[in-house]
DNA sequence: GCGTAATCTAATCAACC
DNA sequence: GGTTGATTAGATTACGC
């Protein structure tokens, strides 16, 4: 196959997972069932997996390379054979090849819904080729396991050419007004499960429920916050968020456990969900805090939540802008001096919340959620989707996008802040009109 | 620098409608 | 039959030792 141009560019810093390292007794394992079957079906795969403690994905990776590395072995011996006069004989060609070998089994077809497609093209409209912090922040946001992502994309790009990687926004200058934004459907069910007309309450419960918070976090019992805001449908995410005042979040005090299991706070792109505008924040574990590189932390670098659009900066969520005062390197506390974000995502069951669970996503994890708000229930001259719609397509050009996002797409940031300082955090007076206003607020119900 | 995990494309198989 | 998820070979990149 005729090397492509796109291979040639290096990719950014981060983009890549982890490399994995094979313990000797792993290693062992794998080229002992390679000897058996080359082409090892995916309940072999699960089954090593669960054995060896790889991830599925990482072995089917191992099994495709191994094959590649045999085959090239043998091929060399072949060519040498017959260039250079017999070999010792150790280097025939191989005996094996797929058609000798009864494939036990395909993996099951993912059923991809409408709502987990329309999160992905989302993504694939604004970068077809996603980092791995990417992948795993949409399969946070999907419930798809990160390798089905991967295929996703791979598939996607291969049916629907005409981006490089040098730019995906280059589609953008030939077409001048994509629209970056997907709907994404929101099940009205779900909001009626969680007794959003009494947020501290549905959010204390949900607290206490959810699973999704790293290790160590503990469920706090609310303290006041903004009402949360909720998405998704009968199986993929919900996600919501809260506010803690300052005298309770401030640095993650001791008094106030889940702030101090909070150490990194990470924005993406816009979403529009609904007629819901959010922004995303990821999480990392306490132990991805101080003294750990960025891009140990999924590759994802902490910004301050200070790029809210417009329309937010006249109402009262401002104070969000200072709600998360993320750390410029690896020192990523969630909040500064101010009001603290506490955040946490699950599956919604009766009420309850539930983390994702499938193979291959790590315990902790990135947590996405809304730190987001209801533009059109807080700016009347946004009162519908539509119009909210328009007028965040508006407020986000293609070029905005990609300077919004590609710094954190790419784990890369500046070293010079670009936003500037840090805006004053919200004094505790202004704290709590702030929760005043938003008590007073009608929150959409789907 | 080497070995190899990770990622990519292109082609193809196959499940599902 | 079309769409699209899964798998493959092969090429390449880039990371850990």
């Amino acid at each position: 196959m005729a090397p492509t141009s796109t291979s040639k560019i290096s990719l950014p810093c981060g983009s890549r997972r982890r490399r994995l390292v094979l313990k000797p007794t792993q290693q062992g394992a794998l080229h002992a069932l390679f000897q058996q079957n080359p082409y090892p079906g995916i309940a072999t795969r699960e089954r090593l997996a669960r054995e060896l403690d790889i991830p599925e994905s990482r072995i089917q990776v191992w099994f495709q390379n191994q094959r590649t590395r045999q085959l090239r072995q043998s091929r060399l011996g072949s060519a040498k054979s017959q260039g250079q006069g017999p070999t010792h004989g150790q280097e025939q060609p191989p005996s094996w090849t797929q058609e000798h070998f009864t494939k036990d089994g395909r993996r099951k077809r993912t059923s991809i819904s409408p709502s987990q497609t329309s999160i992905l093209l989302q993504a694939f409209e604004k970068n077809r080729f996603p980092s791995i912090a990417t992948r795993e922040h949409l399969a946070s946001l999907t419930g798809l396991p990160e390798s089905r992502i991967q295929v996703w994309f791979q598939n996607r790009r291969a049916r629907h050419p005409g981006q490089s990687r040098s730019g995906p926004m280059k589609d953008m200058e030939a077409n001048p007004k994509p629209s970056p934004y997907v709907r994404v459907p929101v099940e009205p069910g779900l909001l009626a499960r969680v007794p959003v007309s009494s947020p501290q309450l549905a959010l204390s419960n949900t607290l206490g429920s959810m699973q999704g918070f790293p290790a160590g976090t503990t469920p706090v019992p609310c303290m006041g916050f903004a009402p949360p805001v909720f998405c998704g449908g009968p199986g993929s995410q919900a996600l919501g968020a809260m506010m803690v005042p300052p005298t309770q979040g401030g640095q993650g005090g001791d008094n106030f456990p889940a702030a101090k299991g909070l150490r990194s706070c990470y924005l993406t792109g816009p979403t529009l969900v609904g007629s819901l505008f959010i922004r995303h924040a990821l999480l990392c574990p306490p132990s991805q805090g101080e003294h750990q590189q960025q891009h140990e932390c999924t590759g994802m670098t902490p910004l301050p939540f200070q790029d809210y659009p417009q329309p937010l900066a006249d109402n009262p969520c401002q104070g969000l802008k200072e709600a998360g005062h993320a750390g410029r390197n690896s020192t990523t506390q969630c909040s500064g001096e101010g009001s603290q974000l506490v955040i946490g995502t699950g599956q919604a069951q009766d009420g309850a919340f539930l983390q994702p669970a499938h193979a291959e996503m790590p315990g902790w994890q990135q947590q996405s959620l809304p730190t987001a708000w209801l533009s059109a229930t807080l700016n009347p001259e946004h009162q519908t989707s539509a119009e909210a719609s328009s007028f965040l397509e508006e407020l986000f050009t293609a070029t905005e996008m990609e300077e919004d996002t590609h710094p954190i797409l790419s784990g890369c940031l500046p070293q010079e802040d670009p936003l500037g300082p840090l805006e004053t955090p919200l004094s505790e007076e202004e704290f709590h009109t702030l929760l005043a206003m938003l008590h007073d607020s009608t929150w959409p119900q789907a």
